[in-house]
DNA sequence: TGTTAGCACTCGCAAGCGTTGAGTGCTAAA
DNA sequence: TTTAGCACTCAACGCTTGCGAGTGCTAACA
């Protein structure tokens, strides 16, 4: 049923998303047949415009207009008739120059996504994925009120969280100093998650008595190594960049976009998708199944350490973003990452 | 020289302010005779409004439109003609009801901004300020690879802070468990910032040698204890209020409001003066000294504990915004905020 | 002297209207 | 299959026009 697509149709498509991209107006045919380089007359080129756009890869958007690609117009020239630029030497130097001495992981993660903002004029974002898998390193208790207990637990060589719990039972400070001993002692380097279950396990096995001391290190991990408090969080820098593209410059739109970004959960959802694909991938404007980025595309890769996939990052721009620079920037910045974080531990 | 305004000038100027507030657009005589209440013919009022005109206390924006409050006429309403509301008896309830169970510190400024931004519709903040004084109450360390450590303070009460530290000579984990008892044995309690002054006191006045323990609790505090890597922040909700108020739909403004946004530093500077003062604070367009803030005012109140003031809160939005109303919900707020942050502790 | 009515004048704003130019679809010829 | 030609469409721009809200000024009034 569906018309196969000629090499010169392709070859069109190609051009005209090249240019719709630098200039951001429909195009139209005699300018193509100028700037295609094909020895064509604007009349033959609307005649194949007229089969692109039966195919659905581009639309005009009134009578008598130029054409400009759709979403599925997009995805077929980024997927066969993209071709990468090389990267400019300059920038990896830069953001390997930026990243020298900084060594907390909130700084790191400013600094990646700060660079990914500035080299291409459009947002960038980092996350920092909850792990499915953090091991436990240390743990540590004062006592602030009766019934309250500060935790401080670092997992992952050195990510340090903390709570705040509240005990039915009022532990003493000695309590507590010999139930974080036998935490560190018994559980250092375990799945987080799984503390509690070995716990109860252990105490199965040793036949060990119920005493004090099982008793509040069972009520504590309760409490501490339950659901997920972790931090899944992302880091996101230059969104007001995003105000200077035009096609974004109804407010409404930004405002749902910009909401968006406060409500960082539906962001994080999207993002989590990028953690299972290896290398770059690309989100055309609806594709992504969120509306409010009606007209953006996003590009994203996955940045790992020690062959583990550890998060994502990427840019958020519009739709009409010069994808040939933006592929490569960010495939490297996340091997970069990846690299960064590597050297750390 | 300054002629003095008049009861009725005054008078008028309310009205027409509230009008100005109301509607958001430039009031004429007409209207203004209609509904000041007064029993005075428009041809009255324009006589009235030149003087006022004259006084500095409005403008029109051309020659035939009715007259619009300047900066110095907000600020004489503001000050001495502004009759506050009584608050909403529902929204102190429903801020209490919001902060029930929140325990960690972020959750509470997260939710009193968020609170402050929905109840205003427009953009709430709460400053944490970098305390002046923060007690040290307890120590950790833990060895990371060689020369890189993992400290970890808890400093009033139930903050948490983590930094990694890279010391010239490598210490091992006896050595850091013994600088740690040290440090906490004998300066719990103690302001951070003259840990480091009063550990070489210590150690002249008791003639003590300097031993690896004291070379290596010098050395590390030097690291620990110097500059302010204290978190001075703010949080802030609802910016994306502020993109319904027409007056601030040009992009260009509205980039550059959200990029002050992200440049904490001046907000934090800003937000610091009105720790001095000790009521509601209120900043009328370019007052602030930013210009960013060209039509925007800020209304502002710190809050205490203890008697002692520990932050600033407040709303940002619009000159033309609902002072009588937005004044008593930041007061009320800033109060609330205190006695949460007092039950806490 | 303060207040009011009347009147001419100003200015922003929206609606109406023709022109322009880029671009299309269709048809017929090469 | 490609091309040239032609009629047609439509957004965008600029121009005029009318409307309405509002002012300043002056002269009359209490």
């Amino acid at each position: 049923m569906t018309k196969d697509i000629t090499e010169r149709a392709q070859n069109l498509l190609k051009k005209l998303v090249e240019a719709y991209i630098r200039e951001g107006q429909p195009v139209g045919s005699r300018i193509l047949a100028r700037d295609s380089g094909l020895d064509l007359s604007a009349a033959t080129i609307r005649n194949v415009m007229v089969d692109l756009e039966e195919l659905g890869l581009v639309t005009s958007p009134h009578t008598s207009s130029g054409r400009v690609p759709t979403a599925k117009g997009y995805r077929l020239f980024i997927d066969s008739l993209l071709t990468v630029k090389p990267i400019q030497s300059g920038e990896v130097e830069r953001l390997r120059h930026e990243l020298q001495g900084k060594n907390s992981i909130e700084n790191i993660m400013d600094t990646v996504s700060g660079f990914l903002s500035t080299v291409t004029h459009m947002a960038g974002i980092v996350t920092i994925p909850k792990r499915e898998y953090s091991s436990l390193r240390h743990v540590e208790f004062l006592v602030l009120s009766d019934g309250r207990v500060l935790a401080i637990l670092v997992v992952n060589e050195s990510e340090v969280q903390n709570r705040i719990l509240t005990t039915k039972k009022i532990y003493s400070e000695s309590e507590l100093r010999q139930v974080s001993n036998y935490l560190n002692a018994s559980f250092a380097g375990v799945d987080i998650s799984s503390v509690r279950r070995r716990l109860l396990e252990e105490m199965r096995e040793t036949k060990q008595h119920m005493d004090v001391l099982m008793e509040a290190a069972i009520e504590i991990s309760e409490h501490l190594f339950s659901a997920d408090h972790a931090p899944a969080d992302y880091v996101l820098a230059g969104e007001t960049n995003l105000m200077d593209f035009h096609e974004l410059s109804d407010l409404e739109k930004l405002r749902k976009l910009f909401e968006a970004f406060g409500h960082k959960r539906d962001i994080l959802h999207l993002f989590d998708q990028c953690l299972a694909a290896s290398g770059v991938q690309i989100f055309i404007g609806e594709e992504s199944g969120y509306q409010v980025l009606g007209n953006c595309s996003i590009v994203t890769a996955p940045y790992e350490v020690d062959g583990k996939v550890l998060g994502v990052l990427g840019v958020i721009g519009p739709t009409r973003m010069a994808y040939e620079k933006v592929i490569p920037i960010v495939d490297m910045t996340a091997k970069m990452l990846g690299l960064t974080l590597n050297d750390r531990s």
